[in-house]
DNA sequence: TTAATTCGGACTAAAAAAGTCGTATTTATG
DNA sequence: CATAAATACGACTTTTTTAGTCCGAATTAA
């Protein structure tokens, strides 16, 4: 519990990987994989989600690879978790229009709303935290 | 992932309960689980927990049960985190020396530091939230 | 045409969380 | 002193989530 997913970790590695290669050129999944003592198969599932989210850009075919498409500066740790895990989730009952199905008590439950509060301000913290500041 | 623990809400529940008891009298594990809809066998675990953190105090043999023992203003969620789940941990390696079993980079990870201090502060919020904040 | 690459989904394995069960101990009360 | 209602504690099972693997298809430079 209040763990950050293995997936974010290796893409921290992958991105600052990525940052530091030199021209703008671009990187095999095999490349980082193996300077980063990462699992090959994992870590290709981890890029194109991060292409997906547009944190890269991915050219297929031989000589193929990817590239970043923003500075770490402007990622955030928010958004990489919201592309790679899911979002922050306290509770069952965190979601926009909770139903009895994710929780019993519904609504009418005391501590949703002090709950959301503290989740709120976790989010904050995790929006103004940048990939840059994580891998430096 | 970042989901607070099933045991520390049903422990907000079952404080609540007693925190709204009159007399300071002490509310047995059957009437806090069917009052409050919580499995009796894992609630009786919890309370265990709490008196050993001693969060409540417990009374044994018929007519026992549980009275709080700090007012809920008094206890933060971080302990009853601490108490019931395990500390917040973000990666493996954050713990006093990791080793290579914890992760192979050990200390020369250039995220460990950086993540750490997000980390610290996350406890930081989770020291100064009290139960009272989670409960009203 | 070939080889190195990304794409995408299905699958398996491992770990963690949630929940259950059984037995022992304690103690107020008839 | 026997009983019933309570806590104590550990082992176990089930469910859910995370991590990791595999395979076949599509793409493209040479």
């Amino acid at each position: 519990m209040l763990k950050i997913a293995k997936s974010v970790e290796y893409a921290l590695f992958a991105i600052k990987y990525m940052s530091e290669k030199e021209n703008k050129k671009c990187s095999s999944v095999a490349e980082i994989s193996e300077s980063q003592n990462i699992p090959f198969d994992l870590l290709a599932k981890i890029m194109q989600k991060l292409a997906k989210g547009g944190i890269i850009l991915s050219t297929q075919g031989i000589k193929g690879g990817y590239v970043l498409n923003c500075r770490p500066e402007q990622i955030s740790l928010n958004r990489l978790i919201n592309i790679l895990d899911k979002k922050i989730q306290f509770t069952n009952c965190m979601v926009d229009n909770p139903t009895t199905n994710d929780c019993h008590r519904v609504k009418n439950c005391c501590i949703r709303n002090p709950m959301q509060k503290i989740q709120n301000r976790l989010n904050e913290l995790f929006d103004i935290t940048t990939v840059h500041d994580l891998i430096q």
